[in-house]
RNA sequence: GGUGAUGUAGCUCAGCUGGUUAGAGCGCGGCAUUCAUAAUGCUGAGGUCGGUGGUUCAAGUCCACCCAUCACCA
């Protein structure tokens, strides 16, 4: 603890607007979370600001195909993600959208003083345009036969089958995701910022210890690469900002999603009556901290703190960034219901819980985080609920029956109570230097220790005893004021059980520095569960909810179906056992042959949102070129099949002999991706 | 392909600058206890520290290579 009252601004990244918020994201969401409360129970003026990510292409064509606006999509969202984040206990100061006045003044702001300082080039390059669309493309947007390996339908970027990078003008055969048109080579106007003319400051930028060891290495790989210029335009049409003075650029959606932090603070700063200066000016005292997931360290390290170097602006103290969520062990997967909503956990557990076994497992470094959901019950039952929460629910009834509710005016053991108080600096330490899971050990060790007070101490039994009733009150308010320390501790992380446990204690237990002073002869209320465990059916309850949420998420098809001409009809089964196969309407985006296999055609299949992957043994009787945008129907939920090529996600349907005798089916006019065929 | 990271008991994780019999929690076995939301205390059994080869008097801890997983490549 500093006896020095900081000032401190931290973000979270911004969720992207076309989407909800889910499991993954609240990890982040969470650990900051927890850093400002953190921050805020030393006493500390902590504010929590950030944003929607409202802009760019996916947006566009969300609403597009939405046919709406995307504001009004983007202010729906925004509305659902405050929602859920409230929901949490995630106590932001302010949550704004990139695509706000506060931040178009921002970003203009920063681009004017860039421009003025000679860091933007304006250049022409030469892009792929869809001439269908009208637009030029990003690479994610652009399919293609890969340069380097030949693998089919490969974004414009990377090859997923080889991993090599390559620039999509490279691409064989490239076509528009969107239309499915060859798109031609255009020449746009582009602006770029010249990031090299930051190489120094930003090297010392990171030497300041702003970043973590680990990035600080990876980041060596971009200075030995050596530093390229920053394309920051982007060509109508485009959801975004226009750049000033022209009539068809917009800001790279790169460019205004950071300056969102800023303009997300400001919009606090008029709200609140703070001093905006004070905060961004160069050489401010004010402490800003970014957390972020590892896959955006780039965007944050380099063009960040070079963006604001350059429009005279202080950079970050530090960016944060932490590995990623997975569930089980894997990735997390709409098929297997661990692609969990933050709405779908919320519908069925409690917030705390969540945020308990994030706390246990963040640690400061990059590394992955397993959500092991068996693991998980286990953790917070034994540990929140059977441990600390159980130390106040074992003293509480014998104050409340036998005392009238009244502590005792001495504790037996001071001493005990000190030992937990001087571990205050140390747990403090871990929270600030974002070692949570080191906090959480700690307390948890002092729970055991207050435990192993009361069993030793027996008041069950010594309040049968002639006599002894003041000890056995003392006794149970040593314990409740060491479960007081405990609770205060756990603040930043148990937010909605810290408030129910100021009920019962009949007072604030937020901020640490309140532990200097014990709880004696004062009156608590009647003690109320505060957390009860979590009962595995309803973790059961939120997989299969997080399957049926995504009706347009599911598997693939695999296999191809080859049958023999006649065969007996199989034996009867019921509906429910039908209704385990999960058939779903699938677009055919692309396909072709499997050059080492005979019969194998490898698709990929659009079933509304999700892409699958699948090898089908219909290469006698098609051509994969008509294949292309056919719609046909396909397995969802079958079990993925590695094979020699790939892994197969599914398998389509089709009736014949084998051969040349192979007919697809394929759904009337009307029925889209992602449909369930029931 | 390049780069960064991760790989320690059934599960989830600690192990700082190399040094006595590798730690914790959960789970599991036994005992005790009944105040508490079946919570608590004591105790026991579990690991050739991803693999191979090095450096060293000494390596989970350093080096090289390999394997697996995650991320990034503007």
């Amino acid at each position: 603890m500093s006896d020095k009252k900081r000032q401190i601004l931290v973000t979270s990244a911004l969720p992207y607007a076309n989407g909800a918020i889910h499991l993954g994201h609240m990890l982040e969401y969470i650990q900051t979370d927890i850093w400002a409360r953190f921050q805020r129970a030393q006493g500390h003026e902590c504010y929590f600001a950030w944003a929607d990510d409202a802009h760019g292409t996916p947006v566009m064509l969300w609403a597009r195909s939405e046919g709406k606006s995307p504001e009004e999509l983007i202010d729906m969202m925004n509305e659902e993600h405050k929602t859920d984040f409230r929901d949490f206990g995630v106590s932001f100061d302010n949550y704004s959208s990139t695509h706000s006045e506060y931040n178009r003044e921002q970003v203009e702001k920063i681009y004017h003083r860039l421009d003025e300082a000679g860091y933007i080039e304006r250049r022409n390059i030469k892009q792929l345009y869809d001439e269908k669309e009208g637009m030029f493309l990003p690479d994610r947007f652009i399919r293609g036969t890969c340069p380097k390996c030949g693998s089919e339908d490969q974004y414009g970027d990377s090859c997923e089958s080889c991993g090599s990078t390559y620039a999509p003008t490279d691409l064989i055969n490239p076509r528009s995701a969107i239309s499915g048109n060859a798109p031609v080579l255009r020449e746009s106007e582009h602006y770029f910022v010249r990031l090299s003319d930051f190489e120094q400051r930003l090297k010392d930028w990171m030497g300041s210890g702003a970043l973590q060891p680990e990035i600080a290495n990876k980041m060596q790989e971009w200075f030995t690469d050596g530093l390229r210029d920053w394309d920051i335009s982007r060509d109508a049409p485009y959801f975004g900002f226009l750049i000033p003075g022209t009539e068809d650029k917009y800001f790279y959606v790169w460019v205004d999603a950071p300056v969102g932090y800023v303009a997300s603070f400001r919009e606090l700063c008029e709200r609140e009556g703070l001093d905006f200066d004070a905060w961004w000016e160069p050489g401010s005292t004010a402490e800003v901290y970014h957390f972020i997931g590892k896959d955006i360290v780039y965007f944050h390290t380099l063009f960040w703190p070079a963006m604001l170097m350059g429009a005279r602006m202080r950079t970050p103290t530090a960016v944060y960034a932490h590995g990623f969520l997975t569930v089980g062990g894997a990735k997390m997967s709409k098929s297997r219901g661990t692609f969990i909503r933050a709405r779908t956990y919320l519908d069925h557990l409690h917030p705390d819980y969540l945020r308990y076994y994030f706390a246990a497992k963040l640690g400061p470094g990059t590394g992955d985080i397993d959500l092991n959901l068996e693991d998980f019950v286990a953790r917070v039952n034994s540990d929140v609920v059977g441990k600390v929460v159980n130390i106040a629910s074992r003293c509480a009834g014998f104050i409340q029956r036998n005392f009238d509710g009244m502590l005792a005016q001495q504790l037996p053991q001071p001493e005990l109570y000190d030992s937990f108080i001087e571990q205050r600096q140390t747990i403090a330490a871990d929270f600030e230097g974002r070692n949570y899971q080191s906090a959480v050990r700690r307390i948890m060790a002092l729970a055991d220790e207050a435990n192993r007070y009361i069993d030793n101490e027996k008041p069950w039994q010594q309040i049968k005893q002639e006599g002894m009733e003041a000890h056995v009150q003392a006794v149970c308010t040593q314990g409740i004021n060491l479960f007081r320390v405990l609770i205060t501790y756990l603040a930043p992380i148990l937010p909605f059980t810290l408030h129910k446990a100021g009920e019962f204690l009949g007072r604030d237990l937020q901020q640490w520095q309140a532990l200097d002073q014990a709880l004696l002869g004062v009156k608590i209320n009647t003690f109320q569960p505060l957390l009860t465990r979590i009962d595995p059916v309803k973790i059961k309850a939120m997989i299969e909810d997080s399957k049926e949420s995504l009706q347009p998420a599911t598997a693939t098809g695999n296999e191809p179906a080859s049958q023999p001409a006649e065969e007996d009809l199989t034996d009867e089964i019921t509906i429910e056992e039908f209704l385990k196969v999960d058939l779903r309407i699938a677009l055919i985006t692309a396909a072709e042959a499997v050059p080492e296999a005979d019969k194998l055609l490898k698709l990929s299949l659009d079933i509304g949102g999700e892409s699958r992957t699948v090898f089908a043994g219909i290469k006698s009787a098609y051509d994969p070129a008509e294949l292309v945008g056919r719609h046909t129907v396909m397995v969802a939920n079958l079990k993925p099949r590695k094979m020699r090529f790939g892994t197969s996600e599914g398998m389509v349907l089709a009736a014949g002999p084998g051969g040349s005798d192979l007919f697809l089916l394929q759904p009337d006019e009307g029925a889209t991706p992602g449909m369930r065929v029931t």
